[in-house]
DNA sequence: ATCAATCATGCATCTATTCTGCATGGTTAT
DNA sequence: ATAACCATGCAGAATAGATGCATGATTGAT
């Protein structure tokens, strides 16, 4: 209910520049420029200025922007309580999350969903943590499974995010099956640390998870490769080449060479889980409902788990 | 910024049929039915039933409704202050006001602005207090000056509007050039009391003004005629005809036959201008000048009469 | 210094939305 | 029973909006 064009300029303020704005939103980038030009004409606002081969929002354009803030969270916080006194029914419903939760969180929530509510069009995209912060704000989904980041931009406190703590998942380690430890069932990061590691490349997702792991143990890991799905870190490992991280929630499914073992010690490394939701939206009975299929899922792999350590 | 469709149901929440909807907010009937379906369909909630041969809100519609109030009046200021932080022009502005206001009030603004403001474009609508308050939620204007009106169902406390009291405006007493009193400079209600009285037609904008004057001295006045115009008010004392109540702003200027009298006693009648805005707009630059210009030309109106009467 | 890459924007074209005007069907009042 | 009123649907028209390519400007690399 809030002028497209306004929230372009939010996903413009975001990523800088038009064409970033249009991959992101899906329009074009000659859209995206006639849109903010007819925003700036509607509203006597200068917004941006040119900058290099580039643009650059103006100190009104910040202001704008900054105050828009609120503005959209009374907006989704309007729409969520009459959806929710009125008993209506929404109409489209986009998800976003990483690999390992669309897998084992989102996929089972849509299907949920498709089961209690027929006439729900839901739609589910598979983006990383960033890029669904981004998507929250560009209107293209309104719940994202992600992974909490501290180093990010996002805090817990973003005017623009609510977020809500899914579960803990621990990360544990993988090693090749003739490796000396393989027998073992648990490990600790010191007894792993002069192994060739397999990482992501640095600035990616998980790659700050992996230090932040180790600095916690005063250790600095050999890295030796560097992997970007969980597939071909596992394939690594098997064909010897290395020991890396697998969070819980990544599934091996018999991959040859490859052992799991959970880490043990003073510190046990794991990454946070959270939805999160546009501010305001988190009353919306489809939110709500979406939240709570959530959690359910997250505590039955969590009870699932303490089961299987028995 | 709000989408035009919500707009579109606010005014249909204050007039309650789509033709009068269509009338005010300049679309064709169709148009707004169609803007109201898209609206529910958008939103995934049903805001209107049939009523008879009309159309009713439903509890969720008026919910919705009542919930926009602080998001309009949240946009109103943020764009206000986006518009004083950055020194922004804007290109529209839209007045209005009832016939003296309009004369007295708002010609003077509307050609100072134009003056100031060359790029501003300015319009002025002369129309009733009450439908100046239906154009500033359709958004046709953004300031109006208008009778502050007990009476009415827009309170000083009403959460879509701040107002701003501009002069008490004394009401006359006009009678005959041949009428006993005629020479004299000053006289009372009670004096009249026993006098042919023009007037409104019972429920229109001065009607109440008229009783409420005469209420407080005690007096109930003889209505002999209605009249719509001061013109006609005027011409009918002219003719003989009988006494009325003139504001002090709606000029005489030479008419025949015709006296004006000030009022003096216990009560002075007096109708209190008001200018109205959309909450939340009052900080805009554009707003603060214009209120500023009118208050001027109000007081300057006021030491003018403060000087004739010496 | 030249070349390539990146970025925004303008224009022509097309598409989709949205509005209008009139006709229709249903509802109330005379 | 007739007339007035109200909302809505449809066909046609107008308008807004999006696309794709070409252009100009700027930056960084060779």
């Amino acid at each position: 209910m809030i002028d497209p064009r306004l929230i372009t300029l939010r996903v413009f303020a975001r990523c800088g520049t038009i064409g970033a704005t249009a991959e992101l939103t899906g329009y074009s980038p000659s859209a995206v420029s006639a849109q903010l030009r007819e925003l700036q004409r509607v509203l006597g606002m200068q917004l941006l200025t040119k900058d290099g081969r580039g643009l650059r929002l103006t100190a009104t354009g910040r202001f704008l922007v900054a105050g828009s803030d609120p503005l959209i969270a009374q907006w989704e916080n309007l729409r969520a309580a009459a959806m929710d006194a009125g008993d209506q029914v929404q109409s489209r419903f986009g998800l976003g999350g990483f690999s390992s939760a669309a897998a084992q969180l989102l996929a089972p929530l849509a299907a949920t969903l498709r089961s209690t509510r027929p006439l729900l069009e839901v739609q589910v995209l598979e983006a990383e943590p960033a890029r669904c912060f981004d998507l929250l704000i560009a209107e293209r989904i309104d719940l994202a499974v992600i992974v909490a980041m501290q180093s990010d931009s996002y805090g817990e406190d973003d005017p623009r995010f609510e977020q809500r703590v899914l579960l803990d998942d621990p990360l544990d380690v993988i090693i090749p099956g003739d490796h000396p430890l393989a027998s073992r069932q648990t490990a600790t990061l010191e007894e792993l640390a002069s192994e060739p590691w397999i990482t992501e490349a640095a600035g990616s997702t998980y790659h700050s998870l992996f230090t932040a792991a180790f600095t916690a143990v005063g250790v600095t890991p050999r890295i030796a490769h560097e992997a970007v799905e969980w597939e071909t870190h596992i394939a690594f490992v098997g064909a010897g080449l290395g020991v890396g991280l697998l969070p819980r929630l990544a599934p091996l499914h018999g991959a040859e060479n490859v052992v799991r073992l959970r880490i043990t010690g003073q510190t046990k490394p794991t990454r946070r889980i959270v939805a999160a939701v546009r501010r305001g939206s988190i009353a919306s009975p489809l939110i709500q409902e979406s939240l709570g299929i959530l959690q359910v899922n997250a505590n039955r792999i969590l009870t699932d788990r303490l089961n299987e350590d028995l």
